[in-house]
DNA sequence: ATTGACTATACGGTTACCGTATACTTTAAC
DNA sequence: GTTAAAGTATACGGTAACCGTATAGTCAAT
C-alpha cells in the first residue's frame, strides 16, 4: 500500500488523532479510500485536500452536520455558494480577531504602565485627545447613587451601540476640590472614536498631571488635593475637570481596595 | 435594584444565553454580584467586563477551567502574563484566518473561473511566472503506479514542510504527445512561494493556451493534441511542458468522472 | 385576583471529540 | 521462526461548554 496511508499515517499528516478520523468516518464527511479485507483502512493523498476544507470550514464556525450536507449536495454552484458565505465569515473573523488584539494591547500597555510607575507620586505625562460619551451627574456620594448613575450611563452607551473595552471613567471639576475639597463626579464617560455622537465631549490634548493610586477609592480626595497644590506650586492653571479611571481593576486583583487608580489633571 | 441587572438582563448585554451565565456561575468564573433572599441573582454594570475578558480569552481556545484558575490567583503581573500570552495566541490566529481566507478566495476565483469557462474549447490567457516544487515521474500509466509517485511527491513536499492548497499538477512532455501521442507525466508539482529549494522549476510567465476539459481523464490525450495541433495552425512555437491541474475537484463533484481538468500550454 | 412575563433549579441532550480497554494484525528483532 | 513491539479496529464511557425543556416559584400590571 505504497500509495495510500494507514488511518495513524493519514492522521500525522493531518495533524490530529486518529480518533478524529474515525470520527469524521463515522457521521459521513471523509471515509477512507479503501477498507482492506482485514478491516484496515486506508487514505489516499487525495483526501488530505478534503481535510484540509473540513478543518477550514470547522475554524469558521460551520458544523460538522452541515459539512456533511454540503457534501451530500455537492457541486460547483454549491461550493462557490459555500466559499463566498465562508469568505465572508473569515472577513468577520478577522475584524473581530483584530479588536481584540487591539483590546489586549491597550490593556496590556494601562497594566504595565499601572505596575512600573511610581505610585503615589505626581508624574507630568503628555496626553492625547480622546473623545468621549459623557452623562451628567448630580447625585449623592453614595456607592449606590453612584452606581446607579454609571449603570445609566452605560445603557445610554450602549443604546448609542458604543461599548468601549476601556472602562468607564469619571469626571470631577476642579473646583469643587479647590473650593469645598468635596471629591464628586461631574460626569462619567466612556471613549469612543465615533464622532458627533449626542452628549459628547472631547478632552483635550496637552501636558497633565498623573497621579497612581493604589488604594482604591480610600484616599482619592487626598491625591486630588495633592495635584492642585502641586499645579500651583507650579505657577500652571489646572484644567476644569479631573479625569479618573482605573488602572488595575477586579481582572488584576480580587479586592476593591487593591484597585489602582489614575488620575490625570490638565496644566497649562 | 436600578443600579442592578437581573440575569435575564445581563445576559442581553452579554448576547448569551442565561444559561451561560449561570454556567459561569456553576464553574465559578463570574458570579452575580448580589443573591436576594428569593434566590433572585443581580449582576453589576462592572462584571460585563469580565464577562467580555472571558469571552476573549475563550475565543482564543483557553478552556474556562484555565480561565477560572487565573482569576483564582489574579494579580497584577500574572495578568500581564496571561494578556502577553494572547496576544502571540491573537496573532497567530489572526494569520491562520488570513491564510484561509486566501485560500477560500484563489478555491473561489478558481471554480468559477471553471464554471463559467467555455469548456473543451481552446483559450488564451496570460499566466504569470509561478514557483513548483516537483519530483520527476519516468512509471508507468497505470492510476497505480502514478497515485504512488504522486504519494511519494506529496510526502516529499511534507518533508520541506510546503503544504500548497493547490494541489498538485502535473507536466507532461510536448514532444511525448507530438511523437507517440502518448499523455506521459514528466514530473508532478507543487506551488510554492519558497525559492531556493531544491528540486525547484520556474513556470515562466507568458501567453498560454488553456483548455478545460469537464470528462475527468477520460479524454485528456485528445485534448493535448488538440491544444498542439492549435499551436502548429497558429504557427506558434509550444512550450516544453503542458501544465494539468484540476480546476474542480472531489470537493465539488463525487464522481471522478465529473472532474474538470485544466491543461495548460505556453506558446511563442 | 389573575394573567403574563419573568426567575431558579434540575436534568437530559448535543457536538466534537478524547481516553482507555480489548482483541486482532503487522513489522522488526533476535 | 517465533516473539515482542508497535500499530490497527471496535466499543464504550467521559469531557467541555453549553442548550432545551420541565417544574415550580416570583413579580409587575391590569
Amino acid at each position: 500500500m505504497r500509495d495510500h496511508f494507514t488511518t495513524g499515517e493519514f492522521a500525522k499528516l493531518c495533524r490530529v488523532k486518529k480518533q478524529t478520523l474515525f470520527h469524521y468516518d463515522d457521521i459521513g464527511i471523509l471515509s477512507p479510500d479503501i477498507v482492506a479485507r482485514n478491516g484496515y483502512r486506508y487514505y489516499s493523498y487525495k483526501q488530505l485536500e478534503t481535510f484540509y476544507m473540513i478543518v477550514t470550514l470547522k475554524e469558521l464556525d460551520m458544523p460538522l452536520k452541515e459539512i456533511r450536507e454540503y457534501m451530500d449536495k455537492r457541486s460547483p454552484e454549491n461550493f462557490v455558494r459555500l466559499l463566498e458565505s465562508q469568505a465572508v465569515k473569515a472577513e468577520d473573523s478577522i475584524r473581530k480577531l483584530q479588536y481584540m488584539r487591539s483590546y489586549i494591547n491597550k490593556k496590556l500597555q494601562i497594566t504595565k504602565e499601572a505596575i512600573v510607575i511610581e505610585k503615589e507620586k505626581i508624574h507630568i505625562e503628555e496626553q492625547p485627545k480622546e473623545h468621549f460619551i459623557i452623562t451628567e451627574y448630580s447625585g449623592s456620594n453614595e456607592d449606590e447613587d453612584i452606581d446607579k448613575a454609571i449603570t445609566r450611563h452605560f445603557n445610554y452607551c450602549k443604546e448609542l451601540g458604543i461599548q468601549s473595552a476601556y472602562g468607564i471613567g469619571g469626571m470631577i471639576e476642579t473646583e469643587n476640590i479647590r473650593r469645598k475639597n468635596e471629591y464628586r463626579y461631574a460626569y462619567f464617560y466612556t471613549r469612543t472614536e465615533k464622532l458627533s455622537v449626542p452628549g459628547f465631549f472631547s478632552k483635550p490634548r496637552g501636558e497633565y498631571l498623573t497621579y497612581y493610586d493604589p488604594n482604591g477609592y480610600s484616599k482619592i480626595e487626598e491625591a486630588a488635593a495633592k495635584l492642585i497644590s502641586y499645579a500651583k506650586e507650579k505657577g500652571s492653571r489646572a484644567g476644569k475637570y479631573f479625569y479618573e479611571e482605573l488602572a488595575l481593576d477586579g481582572l488584576s486583583s480580587k479586592r476593591l481596595y487593591d484597585y489602582t487608580i489614575k488620575l490625570s489633571l490638565q496644566i497649562k
